[in-house]
DNA sequence: AATATACTATACCGTTCTGTATAGTATATT
DNA sequence: AATATACTATACAGAACGGTATAGTATATT
């Protein structure tokens, strides 16, 4: 495997998250990551195609990061949703952290026929899947609400982070998950 | 006042919130307004002030529909924060509903240090801090914390409704929001 | 020594972008 | 009749956009 064309990913990666991707142009990705455009369109034909193997890349990196922390750190199979927003914060508030891919994503290509559009939509409803399972595995009733409810206040405060750095907002966002979660464990 | 001033807003507004800010040239908004760029640059100095006047004015008659539904339907002071959320479906499940001006921008406009994104972060800052006083209104303790998880939720709901139109994320937002306030209410 | 692979360098194509310059028309005011 | 105002029409400047064509280099394989 090429190793500049994990630079070129990683370079667009970052740019985008910077940026925007509707203001960042090839020429740019190609000089920061140090090669040419011939080389970036060897490994990717379209910037569209660049665009949704960053999207992938992101969410997969993210996805796999969150469940090692949590499989890393349950004991019991409930615990892991109780412990989800600990380790949202920790992401969220990482020096790192540069905001959440497909959020800024389907902002900037509105139209729902876009398919950029339409892997950010997916991609938001595989995490909300994946808060569901978690759900399901903590033996709560309505796991498919409560997941619901938990990813949208994941997404705000994301959003909120987003928009002001050290927004504080995923604290609050943690009481509240906190507040949900004990209300969905004791019906 | 011009009429055709108001109709390049318009105008403007619809096509950012339906294809993007970035992606939406003048030529296109002088073509859909029925006018040309002269006009336009008459009224508006440059793109960059007109995506601020309509963010602006995006947010003031949002701002206004909202203030006048809650004081139109309110009976004691308290039954507006309860109501809320009841005005926010009302809003978000309408056919008219594009989308939230402030959380697109801010995403297309990553930058901390663009005065488009320092707008948006301001009216989602403002919008909070209208929630607030409604909590305070109601005699609730932690009025500003209740206010930030309302207002995750908000945009974790509208979120969710921009990337899938009839998400019904809403509906659970709702229930959530209903579950925080009676929590505060209770303190 | 010959060949394949990976990459660089550079110039270019056609299009679109924001913004302006120039000239002309239609309507209302004085 | 003269003038101001609002607007149209069109052409263009200068830059940036995505993407390609051509030629050449450096390294490893056979």
């Amino acid at each position: 495997m090429s190793t500049l064309r994990d630079k070129i990913l990683d370079t667009a990666t970052d740019l985008f998250q910077t940026r925007g991707i509707n203001s960042t142009g090839v020429d740019t990705i190609v000089a920061v990551a140090g090669t040419t455009k011939m080389t970036l369109y060897k490994y990717f034909h379209t910037k569209e195609g660049l665009i949704l193997e960053v999207l992938n890349k992101s969410q997969q990196d993210f996805q796999n990061w969150l469940d090692n922390k949590l499989t890393n750190n349950s004991k019991a199979p409930s615990d892991k949703i109780k412990q989800l927003f600990d380790f949202i914060e920790e992401w969220v508030t990482s020096p790192n952290f540069l905001g959440m891919g497909f959020i800024k994503a389907s902002a900037e290509f509105p139209n729902e026929e876009n398919p950029i559009h339409q892997l950010s939509s997916k991609q938001s409803r595989e995490f909300r899947q994946y808060i569901s399972k978690l759900a399901n595995e903590a033996k709560i009733k309505d796991a498919d609400g409560l997941a619901l409810q938990l990813s949208l206040l994941f997404e705000g405060a994301v959003q909120a982070e987003q928009m002001k750095r050290g927004s504080g907002a995923i604290k609050y966002a943690k009481k509240a998950a906190k507040l949900l979660i004990d209300g969905a464990i004791k019906q």
